[in-house]
DNA sequence: TACTTACGGATAATTATTCTCTAAAAAGAT
DNA sequence: ATCTTTTTAGAGAATAATTATCCGTAAGTA
């Protein structure tokens, strides 16, 4: 959340450039995605953003991340149970999440961009987004599986 | 597929083990599993199965996967809208999976074992099980988008 | 201000996965 | 072997995230 207003205006600029409507609901949405800190998912977002508009429903809450995540504005972490999402670091990057508590966090790998282009060309495939999870235990719940 | 047979005694060896019962049910799922060549999902291999046992319901299916699973003699595939298993390759590998098709392969990438060490220490995490996938067109896919 | 059209909201549908309960199988004792 | 006890698995119902549909309304524009 290195400045959660500039990527406010940020999203709300990419958002009118495409022409979509900027109605309050979706405003006070990208407003909790910019600030966000970690990952939230769209049920801890839909219950923010209810606090401001309690007759809100979730479908206006996916419609609008569907539409930031095509826009390759925010990237979805597809779970098992639901789907969370960083808004702030569009860019593909891993993520690791604890097995116990499932907390997420960002991880710093690198990717090896040769071996990628080796595996393109191996498989055929035209890869448009990597997605690499690490599921494992976090400090907190590793120190008490001790 | 390289010997379905050996596959198929080496997971019933390995259920009898652990004194896990081989009923008809699990014994006809376990030898779909050994047999299957690409990466079926849950509701395939439920699909298959009822051919031989049209009264068996989803959850045994899903049962008998989580008891392979934690063996580790089969690795789960989670994707947003269901998960798919990998009967043959119980250990981790990247997999690519058509944005269009869904049709998934196994990729020949190697892990960067100094860098997951690295990433294990800088966020504290102890990594269980890596999950990569690469989201692109498939070959057939490409062309037909050209 | 009026027009056009996308959006929000409600409800219901869909669908993967899991819960609960019952039946059946294994183990042990006589 | 048979009866009893205990554990496990199977079937069907339930759960919960997400999506589809439809209509009224409000955003953007001239």
């Amino acid at each position: 959340m290195a400045d959660s207003k500039a990527r406010f205006d940020e999203l709300i600029t990419a958002l009118k450039e495409r022409d979509f409507r900027l109605t309050p609901q979706r405003v006070e949405l990208v407003r909790l995605i910019a600030r966000s800190e970690g990952h939230p998912s769209a049920a801890q977002l839909y219950a923010k953003v209810r606090n401001q508009f309690p007759t809100m429903s979730p479908a206006t809450v996916y419609k609008t991340l569907a539409l930031l995540k095509d826009m390759g504005q925010v990237l979805e972490i597809d779970l098992r149970d639901d789907s969370h999402y960083d808004g702030n670091r569009p860019d593909p990057h891993p993520h690791l999440i604890c097995t116990q508590c499932n907390k997420i966090v960002d991880g710093k790998l690198e990717f090896d961009l040769p071996s990628i282009r080796k595996l393109e060309e191996s498989s055929g495939y035209q890869i448009v987004r990597p997605q690499i999870t690490f599921y494992g235990l976090c400090p907190d719940c590793k120190r008490n599986s001790q």
